[in-house]
DNA sequence: GCCAACGTTGGC
DNA sequence: GCCAACGTTGGC
């Protein structure tokens, strides 16, 4: 179980609604990428979480459906993505995973996960976090099907 | 728009 | 390998 952010002014759930299956690349921070390389799992569900807006909350759940692979908007000079230092690299340095949509959801805003999760293993709720891709420990997934339920 | 928190870079 | 400087993230 995994929650991805993404800013809805770049690429919001509606988007990937829309898309129906959608490569979520251009993650650049070490710690997201080893999540993609090496632990997600085909079918594994997968929070979309609106962040950088109005209101930054869980907007809909999506799974994954693809193996990883090399992120090639890396290499890409043309890219918004461009690494050039791994655009020069032997080795594949970014990875990316394609996301298939499957519902929109209520928002469940940030405030409200805060106010009623403690789970300190769930690195949203944590100051400062700044992983764009991140694990959702058990329980932390289950009172957010509890939270949808009430809304 | 502000600014605290964070990850990365690069000089030493 | 340390750590200051820097750029970015993201809530408010």
């Amino acid at each position: 179980m995994w929650l991805v952010k993404t800013e809805p002014d770049t690429f919001s759930i509606q988007d990937l609604q829309r898309a129906h299956i959608a490569p979520w690349d251009g993650v650049r921070n070490y710690q997201a990428r080893n999540f993609i390389r090496d632990q997600m799992q085909l079918n594994d569900p997968v929070l979309i979480y609106h962040s950088s807006c109005k209101q930054p909350a869980i907007v809909g759940l999506a799974k994954v459906h693809s193996p990883p692979f090399e992120d090639l908007s890396a290499k890409d000079p043309n890219s918004p993505y461009y690494d050039a230092k791994a655009a020069q690299a032997a080795q594949p340095r970014w990875y990316a995973i394609e996301l298939q949509f499957c519902e929109i959801w209520q928002p469940i805003s940030l405030n409200i996960l805060k106010q009623t999760l403690t789970d300190p293993d769930f690195v949203l709720l944590r100051q400062g976090h700044r992983l764009s891709v991140m694990p959702v420990p058990q329980r932390s997934w289950q009172h957010i099907q509890k939270l949808r339920q009430s809304c």
